[in-house]
DNA sequence: GTCTATACGAAGATAGAC
DNA sequence: GTCTATCTTCGTATAGAC
C-alpha cells in the first residue's frame, strides 16, 4: 500500500495546470485552483509557504516534466515519427479542450511579473529543445541541423497552438504539421 | 490645422498596445493604461463605455493593422526577403524591450474571457495569414505552398519571441529563423 | 471631456484555533 | 493538515457634478 503523501497538494498542482493551459496566469487564482481541485481552503499556505508563485512554478515543473516523458517514448523513432508524436500530443490538447487549451508555460511566459517564473519557463523550454534535439539526431537528423530544427518544431508548434485557439480551427495547425513534414524530410535527406 | 479629434483615447489605445505585449492582458488595468498613457481619469468610460473589452479589442486592432501596414511595405519583394522583414520586426520588439515584451494578440489570446475579444483576435492571425501568403505567392511561391507556409512563419515567429522571452535570448529566435530561410528557398526552388 | 466619490467583488496573504 | 476570520490592495464599473 502506497502512502499518499500529499494528495490535495498535487490535486491542486494538477488543477493550476489545467487552469494556465485554459485560462491564463492571472485567472489561476488559488480560488480557482481550490474549486476546480477540491482541496480544502486552509492547505494553500500549508503546501506552498512562498504563495502563488511556489504554486504555479510547481505547475509548469510538472507540464515541463511531463512533455519530456511524452518524448522519452519516441526516442528511438525515425526522425519524422518524432515529430508526428509532437504533434500529436497538442493536436489532442486542442481537440480535448474544444480550442480552449494550450500551453501553460507559454501562457506563464507572457504574463509573468516575477524574474525567477520567467526564468524556470525558460528553463523548460530549453530543456524541450535539447531533448528534441537529441531524439532528432537519434532519428536521422545531423548533428549540425537539430538544434536549430528542434527550436523551430517547438516554436512553431506553441505559436499553431495560440493560432488555432484564436481561429477556433485546424486548420492553422495542421498547415504548421504539413510544413514541418516538409522541413524534417528535406532535412533527412540532407543528413 | 488639424482637430484633435481625440488624444486621450488614441493615447490609451497606444498603451494598451504596450502594455498587453509586456505583461498580459489582466494586468493591463485601466490604471495602468492611464498612468503609463498620462490619460485623465475620467475619460475611461467616456471613451470606452464598453469598459475594458472595447479598450483591448481597440489595442489588438491597432497592432494588426501595423502589422498588416508593415507587410504592405514588403510587397513585391522576394520571399526570401519578406520573411527577413517579418521577422525583423519581431526582432526588434525582443530588442528594444530586453525580452520584455511580445505579441499584444498572442496575450490577449491566452488569456480572454471573452468570446467576442477571441475572435476578434483569431480574424487578426486569419487576416496576417492572408496577406502573408499573398506577399508569399507575388514573390516567388507557389500557390500550393504559399498559405501554409505563411502559417509556418507566423506561427514560428510567435513561438520564437515567446522562448526567446522565457530563454531571454537570441538564440532560438535565430534558430527558427536560420531554418525559416532553409524552409522558403527550398520552397522557393520547388517553385 | 473630465472630475470626484464610491460601490462592489476578487485577489493574495496572514493569524490563530483546532 | 485544515479551519475561519480578517486585512489590504486592486480591479471594474457607476453616479452625478462641472
Amino acid at each position: 500500500m502506497i502512502v499518499m503523501v500529499s494528495d490535495s497538494r498535487s490535486r491542486m498542482v494538477e488543477s493550476a495546470v489545467i487552469l494556465l493551459a485554459k485560462h491564463g496566469l492571472q485567472a489561476t487564482s488559488f480560488a480557482e485552483v481550490l474549486e476546480h481541485s477540491g482541496a480544502p481552503r486552509g492547505s494553500i499556505y500549508h503546501h506552498f509557504p512562498e504563495g502563488k508563485d511556489q504554486l504555479i512554478a510547481a505547475a509548469i515543473s510538472l507540464a515541463g516534466e511531463r512533455a519530456i516523458a511524452l518524448l522519452d517514448g519516441l526516442d528511438g523513432s525515425d526522425a519524422q515519427d518524432v515529430v508526428d508524436g509532437f504533434l500529436g500530443m497538442w493536436r489532442a490538447v486542442l481537440r480535448a479542450s474544444d480550442f480552449g487549451a494550450g500551453c501553460s508555460v507559454l501562457a506563464v511566459t507572457v504574463a509573468a511579473d516575477s524574474p525567477p517564473l520567467l526564468a524556470a519557463a525558460g528553463e523548460i523550454f530549453r530543456g524541450w529543445r535539447e531533448r528534441l534535439a537529441e531524439l532528432l539526431e537519434n532519428g536521422g537528423i545531423t548533428r549540425a541541423t537539430a538544434p536549430a530544427l528542434a527550436t523551430l518544431i517547438i516554436a512553431s508548434s506553441e505559436g499553431a497552438v495560440v493560432l488555432s485557439r484564436a481561429e477556433r480551427s485546424f486548420a492553422p495547425f495542421d498547415q504548421v504539421g504539413e510544413q514541418l513534414r516538409v522541413a524534417v524530410d528535406a532535412a533527412s535527406r540532407r543528413g
